[in-house]
DNA sequence: AGCACGCCGACT
DNA sequence: GTCGGCGTGCTC
């Protein structure tokens, strides 16, 4: 019986099965989608089963399969199929696609890692008359004899409840034995709420979907109308027809709250799966998931490929989330793997979002995706006013971080003790750091960026790279003290309020509060604990977070995701500013909302501020619909990356000629441009973008393009189907 | 990816 | 004349 064997070498010239012996010793175990050691050139290392045939006609001398990695661990035959599907949709390596399903802590490095956790027992050796004897033999060993009695009661005793010397002695005397029970990391959740009563709305949602049955819907229920409840309801009802669910979510720290939702209505029937986990907390997850011990799955986007039996229906929480897609290789989307799964299974896919991608929503009015709506909030609580603040002309007043008007309100809910969030989509202290009397403005000498100030260390650093250095008071050009700082982020807003209103108390959550394990919970708990006043913060606080003290919400610059220089913008900027908005007045009391900008007639905003996603909508797809990008096309992007500057630029061109001669006359290939990074980490970066409707050559020549750089260590392609940003 | 083999420049 | 640069090709 031979192998083939995919290699965990990710490079595209090894991209190919290798053909093994197996040896006797692992016929009886060795299964296609296992994990194996092999000898490759002087080395043992990983690899991947394919396949096993009974011939192999090759005159080539073979060697022999080391070892199997894992027993427990086997890929059945759908996920080898969605790993294949995930290769041809990213043009991966092979063996890149199968590591991207399995849990990381699964690329063993050393073969005798155990992730498996047990919990030692010790037990008699059944042998009466050694113990009597024992006993009778030794009366003064009181602590032995103590635990030989116990185990003749309880038949078993927890080692670790033990002392390490004792259980030598017992051991040595041929007395006990241990026995090993593997438990996993994260257990005993209890079950302890019962479903809801649903709304009219809710209902309906409910109602209409299908199970058993092949089709995408598309949830669309604003913030507070109970998505949750709904997809509770739905699993239920497939967890009745014994079938299971996987539930994906944007971020899991920023979800804790539907997670524990989870955990309560279903207890132990949920694993959780996200690479926030240790190693050895998502070998347990995933092999709880394979054992079929449990019906339901929360994850993030690596969690759609979890091996889950017999599945029933798959959610996409906040379908309109950035983070389903993934931005390095594999450049997959969570939203196809999940429409493979839900075809191969013919179940319900459904996506649920209280401001949906334009993609979505266009596919839904064109009838491809089945259409419910949740337009109302749940119980007494309604949707908060909110109000656009014109910055130029609070600007002529010199205020510069508050408006009046919010200022105010602030201290209005300080008064009341309610709660306050602000918005302020950029971290650091200030975002140009300039020299007024020579112009000198301090960039980071390995990527095409300016440096943002951190106060707090005194420092500049590099937002792409990390790249750090010291603040000093004198221009490094021209030597004058007149270095002075423009532009405002969290570090300076939090520093700001503090002077401005002294008696808030206010806690700042972004990426450089929330560094380490558990801050970012730390800083949620303390918050809703009303420990603090304002909670003010880049988008991480926008999601899922539901504090029922939080009254007002204020957007401190709405330009500053307004004017990213890309073609989603506008729908990122609505849906954050919605989702923001939807923070304030979760109960009884109505929120309000302040949006302050220096462009108050933007369309968008104006949207935002009326709730009115439609109007954004047709609006949007009008910009799309004249400017030829999604949905109406389909995007491409190529680019090409060197630390050689000329040679990147001659490679592009190649590229571009390449395109032209091999597409279809009807996919538009614009560029060749520099990347919108144009310079990260000191390499530099063009790209070409393709746009098309549908092209036969597409795929094809995007594959010969990428063997073409297969040797080059020069120059790297990277080819990105659907990208986010262009 | 790693490693060996192989063909042209500055050195004990 | 040798040491060593990294270009090319192979690994079941």
């Amino acid at each position: 019986m031979y192998a083939e064997v995919l290699i965990e070498y990710n490079a595209k010239s090894v991209d190919k099965t290798f053909t093994y012996l197996i040896p006797n010793s692992l016929k009886p175990d060795l299964q296609i989608g296992m994990k194996v050691l092999v000898p490759f050139g002087n080395k043992i290392i990983n690899g991947f089963v394919t396949n096993i045939k009974d011939n192999y006609e090759e005159d080539y001398k073979l060697k022999e399969i080391t070892d199997i990695v894992d027993k427990n661990l086997v890929l059945n035959d759908e996920m080898l199929k969605l790993g294949s599907y995930l290769q041809q949709e990213t043009l991966c390596t092979k063996i890149t696609a199968y590591q991207t399903m399995l849990p990381s802590s699964l690329k063993v490095k050393d073969h005798k890692t155990d992730y498996s956790k047990y919990i030692i027992y010790l037990e008699l050796n059944d042998n009466d008359i050694a113990i009597n004897d024992y006993i009778i033999n030794h009366p003064n060993r009181k602590k032995q004899i103590e635990v030989l009695n116990n185990l003749l009661k309880n038949k078993r005793i927890l080692k670790s409840t033990l002392t390490s010397n004792l259980v030598k002695v017992l051991k040595e005397e041929g007395l006990v034995k241990e026995v090993k029970e593997q438990i996993y990391r994260l257990n005993n959740q209890v079950k302890t709420a019962d479903k809801k009563e649903l709304s009219l709305d809710q209902q309906t949602a409910l109602d209409s979907i299908i199970l058993n049955e092949e089709q995408t819907y598309l949830l669309h229920g604003v913030t507070g109308s109970g998505k949750t409840e709904v997809y509770m309801q739905l699993i239920e009802k497939v967890i009745k027809l014994n079938k299971t669910a996987i539930m994906l979510v944007p971020e899991i720290s920023l979800t804790t709250q539907i997670i524990n939702n989870f955990y309560e209505r279903f207890g132990s029937d949920v694993a959780i799966f996200h690479s926030a986990l240790s190693d050895g907390e998502k070998y347990d997850e995933y092999l709880k998931i394979l054992r079929g011990e449990v019906h339901i799955v929360i994850g993030t986007r690596s969690a759609i490929f979890t091996p889950i039996k017999n599945l029933g229906i798959i959610i996409i929480d906040e379908e309109h989330s950035d983070t389903y897609k993934q931005d390095t290789n594999p450049r997959y989307h969570a939203l196809d793997m999940a429409k493979f799964r839900s075809h191969y299974h013919h179940i319900p896919l459904v996506l649920g979002s209280a401001t949906p991608s334009l993609e979505t929503m266009a596919r839904a009015k064109k009838g491809v995706y089945k259409y419910l709506s949740m337009p109302k909030r749940i119980g007494s609580s309604i949707l908060p006013a909110v109000k656009i603040v014109d910055m130029t002309e609070e600007m002529k007043k010199r205020n510069t971080v508050l408006s009046s008007i919010l200022k105010d309100k602030i201290i209005d809910r300080l008064i009341k003790k309610e709660q306050v969030i602000l918005l302020l989509n950029r971290r650091g202290y200030s975002t140009i750091i300039t020299c007024k009397s020579c112009g000198y403005t301090y960039k980071c000498p390995h990527c095409d960026i300016t440096l943002t100030y951190h106060k707090s260390s005194n420092n500049l650093r590099c937002h792409y790279c990390g790249y750090t250095v010291f603040k000093s008071d004198t221009c490094p050009e021209c030597h004058e003290k007149s270095i002075s700082d423009y532009g405002l982020g969290t570090e300076k807003l939090e520093q700001e309020i503090n002077k401005l209103i002294p008696s808030a108390r206010t806690i700042r959550m972004d990426a450089d509060t929330t560094r380490n394990k558990g801050s970012h919970e730390d800083i949620i708990k303390r918050f809703k604990n009303h420990e603090y006043d304002i909670l003010l913060g880049t988008q991480m606080i926008s999601k899922g977070l539901d504090f029922p003290l939080v009254t007002l919400v204020g957007v401190i610059n709405a330009d500053a995701t307004l004017n990213i220089p890309d073609f989603r913008s506008g729908e990122r900027t609505y849906a954050l500013l919605s989702q923001v908005s939807g923070r304030a007045g979760r109960s009884d009391i109505p929120g309000e909302v302040i949006i302050q900008t220096m462009n108050p007639d933007n369309y968008t905003l104006n949207c935002v501020a009326h709730h009115d996603y439609e109007k954004f909508y047709q609006y949007e797809m009008e910009n799309r619909h004249k400017l030829d990008y999604p949905p109406y096309y389909y995007l491409t992007s190529i680019k090409i990356a060197s630390s050689d500057y000329d040679l990147a630029s001659k490679e592009i061109t190649k590229v571009k000629n390449y395109l032209t001669n091999n597409l279809s006359k009807t996919s538009i290939i614009l560029g060749p441009t520099t990347a919108s990074m144009f310079k990260i980490n000191n390499i530099y970066r063009f790209q070409i973008i393709i746009k098309y409707k549908k092209d036969d050559q597409l795929f094809k020549t995007l594959k010969e393009l990428d063997e073409l750089y297969i040797t080059n260590s020069k120059v790297n392609i990277e080819i990105d189907n659907n990208p986010l940003q262009v």
